[in-house]
DNA sequence: TATTGTTATACTCTATAACTATA
DNA sequence: TATAGTTATAGAGTATAACAATA
C-alpha cells in the first residue's frame, strides 16, 4: 500500500527546499566553479572515463547542457576530451590532475560546510537521509514512462 | 560526535540529485504557473496572510527576487496586495481563492506524479525522508548566525 | 537614517531547435 | 537515415545594486 497523499504533498514541499540548502552550499564554492560543474567532476571521478551521453543520462539533462558545462570545465583544465576510437562522432571524457586537486578542494569546502551545520546530528541519521535519497533518485530516474505522467495526462493509475 | 566526512560528501551528492527530481515534478505543472509560483502558494496557504519580508525568509531568497514571484502570482489572481495598516512601506500577501483552487490543482498533479514513482515504498520511508528533509532545512535555515542558533532550530521543526 | 519593497542588470541553469560530422 | 555532439536562442531563478516611499 502506498502511502497518503497529504506525505506526498509534504514531500513535494521538502523537496522544493532543498533548493534552498543547495544554494546555500553552492555559495562557498570558488568563483569560477559553479555548481554544476562539480557535480560534473564528481560524477567522473566516481564513474571513471565516459562519454558525453553518458554524462547527460547521469546528470538528468539535456546534452546540450552538458555540453556546455564540459566546455566550461575543459576550458579551466580540469578534464580533457578525447576521440572515441570505436565511434567518431563521440568524445570521451576524463578528470584530469588538475580537476581531481579542483574536485578535492570542493569536496573539502562542501563538506565542511555540512558538518558545521550537521554537528549535531547522529551520523546514523545522515545515513538514513543518504539512502532514502538515493532511493529517491532511483525511483524517479528509472520510470521513463513519458505518457503517464506528462502534463494534462494524469491519472492515479500506478501499474507497471 | 558528529558523522563521517566520506557522509557528508556523499550527502552533498544526493542533494544535487535531488535538483533532477524536482525538474521532474515541475514538468507536470501548468504553463503559466513556474515551481516558484507553487512554493509562493503553498506558504500562503500554510502560514496565512503575511508581508513580503516574512515570505522572503521563508523562501530562503532575495527580496527583489520574492518581489518579482509575487508580482507574477498576482498579475494572475492568485494573491492579493494590500496595505499593512501598521506599516505604510509594507504589503500584506494573501491567497485569493482564485489561488486556492490553482494550489489545489498544482498540489493534486505533484502528489500524483510522486505517488506514482514511489507507489513501492512503504509510507513509514516516506515519513522519514519528510521529517529528515524538514531537520536539514531547519538546520540550515536560520543558521546565518553561526553556533548559537542551531540547536534551537534542530528541535523546533522535528516534530510536525 | 534605517527599513520595506521595487526595478535594472547580470549570471547560472535549463530546454528546444537548428546545425555538423560521423555512422 | 539515424545518432553524437555543438551552438543559438529563449525562459526560469537568483543576486547585487540603485532607487522610492515610509518609518
Amino acid at each position: 500500500m502506498p502511502a497518503d497523499r497529504a506525505q506526498y504533498r509534504e514531500l513535494a514541499r521538502q523537496l522544493r527546499s532543498v533548493h534552498a540548502v543547495n544554494r546555500e552550499i553552492a555559495r562557498c564554492l570558488p568563483h569560477d566553479c559553479p555548481a554544476a560543474s562539480a557535480g560534473l567532476l564528481t560524477l567522473l571521478r566516481t564513474h571513471g572515463e565516459m562519454r558525453m551521453s553518458n554524462l547527460t543520462e547521469l546528470l538528468g539533462i539535456d546534452m546540450s547542457v552538458t555540453s556546455r558545462h564540459v566546455a566550461h570545465a575543459a576550458e579551466r583544465g580540469w578534464i580533457e576530451r578525447h576521440p572515441d576510437p570505436y565511434d567518431g562522432r563521440s568524445r570521451l571524457l576524463r578528470l584530469t590532475e588538475s580537476g581531481q586537486e579542483q574536485l578535492e578542494e570542493l569536496s573539502a569546502r562542501a563538506s565542511t560546510m555540512i558538518e558545521n551545520r550537521l554537528a549535531d546530528w547522529p551520523p546514523s541519521d545522515v545515513a538514513t537521509l543518504n539512502t532514502l535519497l538515493g532511493r529517491l533518485r532511483a525511483s524517479f530516474g528509472a520510470a521513463h514512462t513519458p505518457e503517464a505522467t506528462r502534463s494534462d495526462t494524469y491519472q492515479a493509475t500506478s501499474d507497471k
